[in-house]
DNA sequence: ACTGAGAACATGTTCTGTC
DNA sequence: TGACAGAACATGTTCTCAG
């Protein structure tokens, strides 16, 4: 048999065929998949001086390195897998998400508005006009206005959210510096969560870019030049909000459908809603979200779906934590230039 | 360090302790824990006679064979735990188990009686009244029928079975050759089960004596020398009458815990009770004693509990099948035998 | 029948807690 | 604090199934 003399071009031990492109022994085969399925980020200590021996044994950052320079390739895809019932149910939950998601990247690319309604209006399914953006220059505060603004439609035109539960009014009564407000469910799960929704899509079009720090749209610096004076602010601060979660999401090697499940079920959080039937729809809408990306992960990572899963999770607490720092920084910003101007559903959400 | 200098006596790798009461590594110390907890039967092909490099490679039976050569040894025992709360849980479902498993041997062992009460006179509460076994030598059919009531002495003990809803008659309707019954709760329970507890307890028996087959509490065949002479029954299908329930339970190295619980959660089988509150007594009891089990299974074989959990389970189909071939039997010598008189409570419940 | 992806299973190594 | 039981983790081997 000529097969028992061919070696693993990797360790050398007996291959037995090609595994992920590549002539290699099935030990090498299992190390590169676990690798890559449990998204390992494995480094020399010896930067890459290893010898041969200590590369294919004790130092997993030469071996996986050996195992790509050798040509070994893979990457779970949810596109690609063939189909089956369960990938129909998660494709129906992302098609409408994936095509918000990419109408809301749309607009932030091309388009803008002049028009300053509140968020009030936004509910009353009132829609800002949008037009094509030529050549004028905007703000720090533009951006951050229309990215809330386009997540708020994002939000607003899932279909739950015309359920009727969800328009009537909260018993809580919620202080602000305006007084005191009853506010629709709506509202609720709208204010609370559209800053993040806007900061998140922020850091996936960082990721796309293949960025490891928020930007505008049109490449400028997040802060406005202002920020950068204030010397609240340490250097240090201020680049951890640019670039935390984007690092997070690139260390996770995030997808877009991963993205858009993940922004659906934070949205949709039961607990701002203390009881009763709008929160029996918000709950019920996170479980299907919920479901459909442990049911991705299944399909895309095969029995480390779960593992890949719970690595989700904890971006969630990155999410919240890169908010709160904005969130300071916001408060801060506003006690230092009282002048500064916002639109109306700026204010409504800050 | 001198440390690094001894070897493994199992496989002369290095050995940094004594694993199990041996100089070993890490290795072997895993392998013979893994054998032991998961119940592992590994044999080797060749007899023994493998190369010693075999057999602490590729070999399982033959190192494992070194293993226990060399001196390791561990029993998980359920006794030896340390205290603590879910020790405590499993102590107390069991306590009133053993004892009446211990009373139940007593009794097989050393009495016997010369009443003769019918099932539903002894759900009355009546008790056939035991005396010390003599010189007095029983039948097959003596023992059979003993066995089967002290079975159901034992289940009658449990207190749940004092529970006003399983003395309630049943409302469907039972025909059998006597004609038709309504049965209470109890007594479907009882006679649903009782043998087969009875068969259990006798394996239960066997095993403990360390023989491989049933027999008599006397050392007898378990069958009439009657049977024997029949066409009908194959030696094949006599021996595993005889074996089959018996040789599992060796397999498993069934300890007296499981037995007890196992024997209870069998007894307490809610699909026999159509519905309604008889039901939900007996399905909690059984949740009860299969959480017990579980519990125990975790306890005494930590992260392979569930896996020993599940080995038990398959015990069911076992003595399920078993008793099938005794009935199976039953049946053919009463046509065969139509003189043979039996106890009330044996008629009863066959 | 062969190939290769992936699961399932077996084995080996390192960490953790306890006595 | 060393020794070791056991869990947790990493690695290696074999099985299964579809193309
Ligand atoms: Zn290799
Ligand atoms: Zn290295
Ligand atoms: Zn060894
Ligand atoms: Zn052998």
């Amino acid at each position: 048999m000529e097969n028992s003399f061919r070696k693993c071009v990797i360790c050398e031990r007996p291959a037995f065929s090609h595994n992920y492109g590549v002539l290699s022994c099935d030990a090498c085969k299992m190390f590169f998949r676990r690798v890559v399925t449990l998204n390992r980020d494995y480094k020399c200590k010896k930067d890459g001086l290893c010898t041969l021996k200590e590369k294919t044994t004790t130092c997993k950052g030469c071996r996986y390195k050996l195992c790509q320079d050798s040509g070994m390739t893979f990457q779970p895809n949810f596109m690609d897998l063939k189909d089956n019932d369960q990938k129909m149910d998660v494709t129906n939950v992302l098609g409408v998400l994936l095509f918000l998601d990419a109408r809301r990247s749309k607009q932030m690319k091309t388009q803008f508005t002049d028009e300053n309604f509140s968020l009030v209006q936004v509910l009353e399914n009132r829609r800002m006009k949008l037009k094509t953006r030529r050549s004028q220059i905007l703000t720090n505060h533009d951006w951050s206005f229309f990215g809330i603004y386009t997540s708020i439609e994002f939000f607003m035109s899932l279909d739950f959210m015309a359920d009727e539960h969800l328009q009537t009014r909260d018993k809580v009564i919620l202080y602000n510096r305006n007084g005191v407000t009853v506010k629709t469910f709506q509202e609720i799960l709208l204010t609370s969560f559209c800053v993040k929704a806007s900061l998140f899509a922020s850091a996936m079009r960082a990721v796309k870019e293949k960025r490891d720090k928020l930007m505008t749209v049109d490449g400028k610096d997040v802060y406005p030049d202002e920020i950068l004076k204030f010397k609240q602010f340490s250097l240090e601060f201020l680049k951890r909000i640019r670039s935390l979660l984007v690092a997070k999401m690139i260390e996770l090697r995030l997808t877009i459908e991963e993205f858009v499940l993940c922004n659906v079920i934070l949205f949709c959080n039961p607990a701002l809603l203390i009881t009763g039937a709008a929160q029996d729809v918000i709950s019920r809408q996170q479980n299907i979200y919920t479901s459909a990306l442990l049911e991705y992960c299944n399909l895309v990572y095969g029995k480390n779906g779960p593992s890949r899963f719970t690595d989700l999770l904890s971006l969630f607490h990155v999410i919240n934590k890169n908010f709160e720092d904005v969130q300071a920084m916001t408060v801060i910003f506003k006690l230092c230039s009282p002048q500064t101007i916002y639109r109306r559903i700026v204010t409504d959400v800050i």
